[in-house]
DNA sequence: GTCAATTCACATGAAAGAGACCACGGTCTAGTG
DNA sequence: CTAGACCGTGGTCTCTTTCATGTGAATTGACGA
């Protein structure tokens, strides 16, 4: 009987003409072959990097723009354009944020020289030991580097702007090749946090990108569905949905791109022949559950547990939930699940670490005689954390 | 009524410890010719 | 003689604790009008 369904599915898939004409257009790492609304951004970045070719030394660059306004789909591109007119020029993308990639300045540099070719043991030697390998393997030939680094403010925050620092001076100490820099951020601000030594040598030259408005939504769009989809799959109004909602959302362009792919995946699944509306309320709707249950399942325990406590604050009805009120409560789930119950410092952490998420929102009040707290609050919708207590559940803290 | 001092309940920072992981070099051991 | 197992040393990484310092407005209390 089972099987009987099963196979109905796997039949139905096959038969079913796929809405999809080429799904990997709409991915973040596809590049398109013209990159619409950019154009003075390219020709600002060509005309900084172009000096390159001449096999002079580059000016370090930063770019910064919100999130999905194409810094770096326009960065890699002109990158590797440059790339092409001369073998002298080397530029490496390496993406700050990855996890278990820039996390720390021996693993940076140690990346950064995995990208050269020389093979770094992921721990063991000491960090001056792979600054020094690192240099030779830069100097090894005369070639000009380019060094792109995405995220950079989640870099500096991490380990700090020391190592910034120590990069953008490394051309003083080779002999044949030359290196350069170009930071990419989503922070705007984030070049004020900066010591102001490490903020002139990053920042020589800077581009902005500003957010897309809807009407560049609608054409970014309009041009990847020629390729995405086959004709007549998609309703009028769908691409002006999908970008009025991105463009609400500071013009991001990867989230109108997600939206319209879910959208197309949610139609598909319903064995429609159309996207229209109803399916890019869904996509939104799943497209932030998603990827809020997923951050949820990757936190550890004790984590867990902070969000378990506020939960179960916010779901008796308190208001003005504090710091202190969710240590009570937490300290109660860890002696009922047997967790070794942290110190209120580190659950202060904790707690800040989730708002950075956006999981909860927290805003530092001061209640004059009465302290200096947090006050907490959970900005999720009720099925959401339904789905969360679930994943709490799994994991034998609630 | 005004104004400075006090006070609370944490926030925030810095440093340091514990326990995990890993590389490296030296030593030991068993197997081979 | 040699390959591989094993061990000690020295390094990093992450999570955590401990200790110290900072913070901002309600409250308090002294003071003067």
């Amino acid at each position: 009987m089972k099987q009987q369904t099963l196979h109905e599915i796997f039949g139905n898939y096959i038969k079913q003409q796929s809405i999809f004409k080429n799904k990997d257009v709409l991915s973040h790492s596809y590049i398109p072959d013209i990159t619409l609304h950019r154009d003075n951004q390219i020709t600002q970045l060509a005309s900084i990097l172009s000096p390159a070719l001449k096999g002079n030394k580059i000016s370090n660059l930063f770019i910064y723009g919100k999130t999905g306004s194409g810094k770096t789909l326009v960065t890699k591109y002109v990158a590797s354009e440059l790339e092409k007119q001369s073998n002298k020029i080397k530029t490496f993308y390496l993406n700050c944020k990855m996890k278990r990639v820039a996390d720390t300045e021996y693993r940076l540099i140690a990346e950064l020289s995995r990208m050269l070719g020389c093979s770094i043991p992921p721990t063991g030697l000491p960090t001056d030991e792979i600054y020094r390998k690192f240099y030779e393997a830069i100097d090894l030939e005369e070639k000009n580097i380019i060094l792109i680094l995405d995220e950079i403010d989640a870099l500096v925050k991490k380990i700090g702007d020391d190592v910034i620092y120590n990069l953008t001076r490394i051309n003083q100490e080779l002999k044949k090749a030359k290196i350069s820099f170009i930071g990419i951020s989503n922070d705007i601000t984030f070049t004020e946090t900066l010591d102001p030594r490490v903020r002139s040598s990053l920042s020589e030259e800077e581009i902005l990108f500003p957010p897309y408005n809807a009407t560049q939504l609608k054409d970014i769009l309009t041009q990847r569905t020629k390729e995405a989809f086959a004709e007549g799959t998609l309703e009028s109004t769908v691409i002006p949905k999908c970008a009025a909602l991105a463009a609400q959302e500071h013009g991001d362009a990867r989230k109108a791109l997600d939206l319209l792919r879910l959208a197309a995946e949610i139609a598909e699944r319903e064995g429609s022949t159309k996207i229209c509306l109803d399916h890019v309320d869904k996509a939104e709707d799943k497209l932030d559950t998603d990827k809020t249950v997923e951050l949820v399942k990757t936190q550890p325990k004790q984590s867990l547990a902070v969000l378990s406590a506020t939960i179960n604050l916010v779901e008796r009805g308190q208001q003005n939930i504090q710091t202190g009120d969710i240590f009570e409560v937490y300290q109660e789930i860890c002696k009922r699940g047997g967790l070794k119950i942290l110190t209120q410092r580190r659950i202060s952490d904790l707690i800040s670490e989730f708002d950075m998420l956006g999981i909860i929102n927290t805003r530092v009040i001061s209640k004059g005689r009465y302290g200096r707290t947090r006050e907490i609050r959970l900005p999720l919708s009720k099925p959401l954390i339904e789905k969360i207590k679930k994943v709490l559940a799994e994991n034998y803290i609630l």
